[in-house]
DNA sequence: TTCTGTGAACGGATTCACAGCA
DNA sequence: TGCTGTGAATCCGTTCACAGAA
């Protein structure tokens, strides 16, 4: 049944899984994928045909059960458990991240952060200890950990990202300010603020 | 001469130009479309056809001069100036953001930052003071800012960026975890760490 | 010879349009 | 009638392949 699903249709799942949960929210129990899509400013066709690939989530001259769209989206994007992260970098940056009350609510809790500073060595953020980097393998090993959260400075990032890897994480977040290299099967996603105004930027220019 | 450019490739632009600002830094002075490519996993193909949209930069046989490159890459995307902005919502995620040293290297700095909590108006981060969201409009058109960073709840999200664009916003970096609607000729980016986690769980997932 | 710039070919994603079911 | 699911048609970005300049 999954065939070959195009990424970009697994790029846009999760902006759906938002909107359902706030229709959810807001006590609707049924949507069209004209009206997800009037929300979402995505053709309703582009909705229908992404869905398609999973399988029949509607009903013809309804549309689509809100908490049952819901709850399909969440079981095939595998976010009906709980994933533990590592945390690699507790600098300024890092320590915000590590304190994001975002992660939590959505299933995402980071198990273990990690320094090469050794006074930060030993120091808490929140009940979080900070290891010593040396000790990554065995704690994604140990804890069974698949998702490293790389908030170091641009000129460690790929020897960061390389260590992680080898040590099995499977899924990458990169907040460093670098392009980095993953092997085949690995994937990355960069957050990189000033990327984003730099696209803009250009159409702001007179 | 600019034609019609289609959007990705101006969502390209700023990994050429950081590429290109690291092979600055490792004093190499030329490159060709297929060490570029090599960097940044990306075909040769790809990165001379983007090019092309806007000029001729590349001698044939040799490959780009860096410096000259960057110099026009800077150029087209509006980075040969500074860009001001200003922050709404300054609590964890907003003082994080003020506080990154990422933007003003780049040319891109915060001017005044704006809360709706009355106990954090007239306080200070770093030198920047906190005032009250009711003078974002006068801040915009005394300063001239063209961008604003929306790092305030989601569900109040939409209604801080309706009145930023009413102000004269014309582009919107979002961290709020909410789905975002903004006019035609207004540019939105979002940063949302968990929307990025969940586009990789289903890769993860056994 | 090397490598750019670019029209042409290709391939994949989006949109169309409609059969079919509630 | 209203709206889904989906093959077909369309659109658009990527890659190919080569003429031409250094």
């Amino acid at each position: 049944m999954p065939n070959r699903i195009p990424e970009i249709v697994i790029l846009r799942l999760p902006m759906y899984r938002r909107a359902l949960h706030s229709l959810e929210q807001d006590n609707i129990d049924v949507v069209s994928s004209q009206e997800l899509g009037e929300r979402l400013q995505v053709t309703p066709a582009q909705i229908r045909k992404d869905l398609s690939y999973f399988g029949k989530f509607g009903k013809q001259g309804m549309g689509y059960n809100v908490k049952r769209l819901l709850a399909e989206l969440t079981r095939i994007m595998g976010l009906d458990r709980e994933w533990p992260m590592v945390l690699v970098g507790v600098g300024r940056l890092g320590t915000a991240i590590a304190s994001y009350p975002g992660f939590v609510p959505q299933g995402f809790r980071i198990v273990a952060a990690f320094d090469s500073a050794p006074q930060l060595i030993g120091r808490k953020i929140g009940s979080l200890a900070i290891l010593d980097i040396s000790e990554v393998k065995r704690t994604i090993q140990d804890k069974h950990v698949d998702i490293g959260i790389v908030a170091v400075p641009g000129s460690q990032a790929q020897r960061i990202v390389d260590m992680l890897v080898a040590s099995g994480a499977r899924a990458i977040l990169n907040y460093a300010p670098a392009t980095i290299r993953v092997p085949p099967g690995i994937h990355l996603r960069d957050i990189d603020p000033v990327l984003a105004l730099q696209s803009m930027t250009y159409y702001l220019k007179p």
